[in-house]
DNA sequence: ATGGATATAAACCGATATGGTCAACGAAGG
DNA sequence: CCTTCGTTGACCATATCGGTTTATATCCAT
C-alpha cells in the first residue's frame, strides 16, 4: 500500500478506514464495490486506488488494523491481568465499547473477514490471524480462586452465563439501523452493563 | 405467486425455500442473485422464475413463511402460557431450536430482512409485519409470582441476564461457518441449554 | 402414433455495476 | 511560468443480473 496513507490527517483516515468496515462487513467481499467505500469516506474511487493499489489490499489492511486495534485496546485496559474475574470482564466490555466508539463496524466486520470464503484472500485473512494469534494464546482463565465465589456454584457455568450474556448484549447492540449506528449511544450501553456486573457479583460473589 | 409451487413435494419446496434463506441472509436484497438461490436448490432460474413471477416475491414469501412459522412454533409449545418463567424460556428455545432444525438460515434471514432499508421491498416487509404483530402483542411477561426467586433478587436483572445469555447462545452457533450449518449439532445445543437452565434453577429459584 | 398440455432447462438480452486505468485539472511553491 | 503533487471525472473491458423466449423432454388422452 502506498505510504502517504498514513501522512493524511488522522480524521480522514478513520473516515476510509470505517467506510471500509461498513461496506465490508454488510457485502461477502466480492460484493463490497469499492466505489461504494470511497463515496462514503468522501474522496473519489481513483484517490482510493491511489492509497490502496487494489481491493484485495484494502481489504487486508483492514483486517490487520482490525485485529492490531483489538490487541492494542485489550491490552491498554489490562484485561489480562486481573486477577478478579469480575473485573476483567468489566476490563473487556470496556475495552470492546472503546473500540466501537471509534470503529462501529469494525466487530460486525471482524465476524463477516472471520467466515469469509472466497479463496483470492482467505488465504491471507488467516495469515494475518496467526500472526496475531500467540498474543492471544496469554488469554487463558487465569487460576480462580473458588473461595472469591458463593458456595456450591458452579464455576464454570457462572462464566458461561457471563460470556453469553455479555456476548448477547454487545450483538443485540450491533445489529442495529445502519443509520443508527453512528448514534449508538455507547455511554449507556457502558453504564448498563455495569448494573449487570454488580448484579451478578451480587448472586456470585462471596459475601 | 404461482400456486403450482405448493403442489411441488415438499421436499423440493423446502429445498427451494432454505436456498433462499442462505442467499437472502448473506446478503443485501439486492446483491442476492435470484440465479444463485435457483442453482443451491438444484433448479434453473427459469423454473424459479416460473415460481416466483419476480425476485421481490420470493423474498417476500420468504419473509411472510418466516413470520409464520416462527408464530406456528411458538403457539405450538406453548411458551406464551406457561406460568414458571424457566419453562417458559426452555420452551422458547425449544421452538427456536426445532425452526433450527427445519431452516438453519432463517433466524439470520430475519435479522437481515428486519433491517434492509431498499426502498423496492421496505415498505411491503413492513406490512407483512405488522401482520402477525398482533398476535405477538401477547407475549408479555406474564404476572410472575416473585416468591418463585430467592429473596433479594433483582427480578428484572435476573429476567435480562437469562435473556441475553440466550441471545448469545444463538448467536454463537448461528454465526458458524456456512459449510458447517446444516452439520449444526441441534441435539447437543439444546443439551447444553438444558444445563444452563438448571443452573439458573438452582441460584434463582426459593429452594 | 398423434396432438397437446405440462414441467424443466438452455440460450439469450438489455441494463447496470465493477475493478482498475489514465489523462487532465487545480493549487502550491519555487 | 514550470513542476510537482493531490485529486478527480471519464473511460473501458468485463461480468452480473433480472427477466424472457425458445427449445426439449415427459406424459396423457385420443
Amino acid at each position: 500500500m502506498n505510504e502517504k496513507f498514513f501522512a493524511l490527517p488522522e480524521e480522514k483516515q478513520q473516515k476510509i478506514i470505517n467506510a471500509g468496515y461498513r461496506v465490508f462487513s454488510q457485502n461477502s467481499y466480492k460484493k463490497s464495490p469499492v466505489s461504494e467505500i470511497a463515496g462514503e469516506a468522501g474522496i473519489s474511487k481513483s484517490l482510493l486506488f491511489h492509497y490502496f493499489h487494489n481491493k484485495k489490499e484494502l481489504y487486508l489492511f483492514l483486517w490487520d488494523n482490525c485485529a492490531k486495534v483489538t490487541m492494542q485496546y485489550l491490552t491498554e485496559f489490562r484485561c489480562y491481568e486481573q486477577t478478579d474475574l469480575f473485573e476483567m470482564i468489566y476490563r473487556g466490555m470496556q475495552a470492546k465499547f472503546r473500540v466501537m466508539r471509534i470503529y462501529p463496524y469494525m466487530g460486525n466486520f471482524a465476524v463477516r473477514v472471520f467466515y469469509e470464503r472466497n479463496p483470492e484472500v482467505c488465504m491471507a485473512v488467516r495469515e494475518i490471524y496467526e500472526k496475531y494469534k500467540d498474543i492471544k494464546a496469554n488469554r487463558t482463565l487465569l487460576n480462580l480462586d473458588p473461595k472469591q465465589f458463593r458456595e456450591g456454584i458452579d464455576i464454570s457455568m457462572m462464566y458461561q452465563d457471563m460470556y453469553l450474556a455479555s456476548l448477547g448484549y454487545l450483538w443485540e447492540f450491533c445489529q442495529r439501523d445502519d443509520a443508527d449506528v453512528e448514534k449508538m449511544d455507547v455511554e449507556k450501553m457502558e453504564q448498563d452493563f455495569i448494573k449487570m456486573i454488580q448484579f451478578w457479583k451480587k448472586i456470585y460473589q462471596r459475601e
